[in-house]
DNA sequence: GAATCAGCTTACGTTAACGTCAACTTCCGC
DNA sequence: GCGGAAGTTGACGTTAACGTAAGCTGATTC
């Protein structure tokens, strides 16, 4: 019951990423397809590691950097010493995405203020808000 | 006492970005130092807009993005049409924003978990922490 | 007054992350 | 058995965001 796989055209509607996308991603060992024939076939697995990849780049991560981080999902079949190497990678990258996390939400509170800003002073303008 | 200016050198030094990098930001209109002669001078406003900058940049905005958003703290000094249409870019950001910090808080919340499960696993393999 | 230093412009180079052909192969329906 | 759809591999093109090198100016310092 996890022997489902993918076509490259169906993850391609599924995540709205274009084929080369994929092969790129693949080339650069983010991505491990299937071989049939020539084809590949994407499995589970590559689904849920494309959903980490693209969620990785909305937060600014390059693909060298995410590519480390997706072994900590790999992480059972990895050498001991490779494991401990992986883990403390993956504590870096917590902490540097709980910085992440606390800039986000001082710069929306920043925002939020201008914004008030901005809403009082179109009111003095007289401005009726696009409500039309 | 807001007439405090700064040399591109000091700028580097403040924010560790090469001269270089603050040309290119003026080039493409996201800062405007002042010129005396030659020299570029920078002032508080460069600034804080830098500051967003970086900030922006971290959160995986182009400097495109970011360069329509720096008109935020620009806002009084615009027409009442542009004023509504940043406004409105604002509250964009604002959600688009908000949308990556309930990514972000989830996303930090699967790595712990991953973490956890690594913990364990390295415990079990009778592993000292890299304590020593 | 020669050197050093900070800064300037112009222009070409570079890296990441794909886009865009071109030129096949394979399978599927009719 | 033929046309189209889906997929494949190169190979070159592109954009963003700077890096880097060359050659110039002006101020300071010894």
């Amino acid at each position: 019951m996890s022997d489902a796989t993918f076509t490259i055209g169906e993850m391609c509607d599924a995540f709205d990423v274009t084929p080369r996308t994929l092969r790129f991603y693949e080339a650069k060992e983010l991505l491990f397809p299937v071989r049939v024939g020539q084809k590949r076939l994407f499995t589970k697995s590559d689904r849920a590691r494309l959903k980490l990849i693209l969620q990785g780049k909305r937060f600014g991560f390059s693909l060298e950097e995410i590519r480390q981080l997706l072994n900590l999902y790999h992480i059972g079949d990895q050498q001991t010493t490779q494991i401990t190497r992986t883990y403390e990678l993956g504590l870096q990258h917590l902490a540097t995405m709980e910085a992440q996390r606390d800039e986000l939400v001082n710069a929306i509170e920043d925002l939020r203020e201008q914004l008030q800003w901005g809403e009082k002073l179109l009111q003095e303008r007289g401005i009726k808000a696009a409500a039309e």
